[in-house]
RNA sequence: GGGCAGUUGGCGGAGUGGUCAAUCGCACUUGACUGUAAAUCAAGCGCCCUUGCGGCUACGUAGGUUCGAAUCCUACACUGCCCA
């Protein structure tokens, strides 16, 4: 049998969205869905229980760090990752593709995978930077310097494999390289051919049938690499696919449907550390069926929690005496039981209850989202359902 | 009544003749965060002008010494501890 099995159950009429079943050998996912980050086999701050409880359907973890710690070996001999962690639902793991650029370009350029309209122009300081990267590339593979210890480490495309087989995960990445939205088109160019390399590699090096192997589409900003490597991909014949690397936020809804369109429409689609509001409701509209982001969790530790107005800031000293919840009418287990006023003084008493709670709201929240895009799509509301959201959803 | 110590920006607390509008922490405000090196990071935080190695008012109060004082002197006020 094979590892995953995708059936799409309902189309959005007049644009790629759809709503589908991936069975995976741990659990159905009810697609499109939103996949909490659980970088060290853990979605920092929640038990298992509880991100099931909030509503998530498949969890994501981190070959690199994984590999870094506890080390594969020792999630192998705990189970996999789904048991060893308590789990028992479905899995996915990143390739550690990611870590070449967020160790590496993106470390003292101060440059985020996504590029805004403020930001478009090359950081002056490159020979300093350079200190600083933990990464080089080759075409052989990535040698890193552990962030942790400063141990030197090599992934290649075989190794990274490798790691994921014995992590276990039911859906797992070719390994790739992300590149910084900031590189030349010719920079790119040679970039996605490495990637297809590495990705052939992949796939040449996978073994475990009962875990799919998704290959990864670059090509960042440039709408022809963009599609030529949506072509590649799709033609080594993977499970399913993930769209990978940087974009400029501007044009990242029509690169998204022109790699969707390229795709084989058969096959799931996972868009890569992609979870702003907007970018959901423009993924889900153009195609895509699954989504991972840090942001949620994230936002959930600093304060910054979201509602159907836009970002909130927890922080704020105007939340000493709102002994409300932080979102009315939410269904989370933090809005039931809790109020702004708690919630704050938690957040400033530095008490590990604000992170846990904050968590479980956010998380609840952009679940919860994505699935009322797939309800929307299955009852031909979608673009109602858009409009109204973001009518009403500003951010901050 | 006597002795000693102290009084600094919203709070705590540095500074003890010049580059001090004043280290630092907290609080506060704002910004950032997109396949997690992030329970993180950055900026601001006396008043004024968008401006500047800008102007003004400032280190309990009032005087004084000095080219120059948060820093030295005097008096006063208040606070804490000790002796009566």
């Amino acid at each position: 049998m094979a590892a995953l099995e995708f059936t799409i159950e309902k189309r959005l009429k007049g644009a790629l969205g759809r709503a589908g079943i991936l069975k995976t050998p741990h659990g159905v996912v009810q697609t499109p869905a939103f996949v909490p980050v659980g970088t060290l086999a853990t979605v920092k701050s929640l038990t298992p229980e509880e991100v099931r409880a909030l509503g998530a359907q498949i969890i994501l973890a981190n070959t690199y760090h994984l590999f870094l710690q506890p080390g594969e070996e020792t999630v192998a001999k705990g189970g996999g990752l789904t048991k060893f962690m308590n789990y028992g639902g479905p899995t996915m793991t990143d390739s550690g593709g990611f870590q070449v650029f967020s160790l590496g370009f993106a470390r003292g350029h101060g440059v985020t995978k996504v590029l805004k309209k403020t930001e478009k122009r090359l950081p002056r300081d490159e020979q300093e930077s350079e200190h600083s990267k933990l990464v080089s590339v080759d075409e052989e593979g990535v040698t890193f310097t552990s962030h942790i210890d400063g141990t030197t480490h090599r992934f290649t495309p075989e190794r990274s494999i490798a790691i994921q087989e014995k992590i276990g995960a039911d859906i797992i990445f070719a390994f790739d390289e992300c590149t910084s939205p900031l590189i030349s088109y010719e920079e790119m160019k040679a970039s996605i051919e490495r990637t297809h390399r590495w990705a052939k590699r992949s796939r040449d090096a996978h073994t475990r049938k009962d875990q799919a192997l998704f290959g990864i589409v670059q090509g960042g900003r440039y709408p022809d690499l963009r599609k030529q490597s949506a072509q590649y991909i799709a033609d080594l014949g993977f499970e399913g696919f993930g769209i990978g690397g940087s974009f400029d936020k501007d044009d990242m809804t029509s690169i998204v449907a022109l790699v969707n369109e390229t795709l084989p429409e058969n096959k799931p689609r996972h868009m890569l550390g992609i979870g702003e509001i907007e970018d959901l409701f423009e993924g889900v509209e153009r195609g895509v069926d699954l989504f991972d982001c840090a942001l949620p969790t994230r936002h959930a530790r600093n304060g910054m929690l979201f509602t159907a107005q836009g970002r909130y800031d927890m922080c704020r000293a105007d939340n000493k005496e709102k002994f409300e919840p932080i979102e009315a009418g939410c269904g989370c287990y933090t809005c039931t039981n809790y109020t702004k006023a708690y919630v704050h003084h938690l957040f400033k008493a530095n008490e590990l209850l604000a992170y846990r709670l904050a968590t479980i709201h956010n998380l609840y929240f952009i679940v919860h989202l994505v699935d009322r895009m797939r309800a929307s799509i299955m009852d031909d509301t979608f673009f109602e359902f858009k409009k109204e959201f973001l009518s009403c959803y500003k951010k901050a």
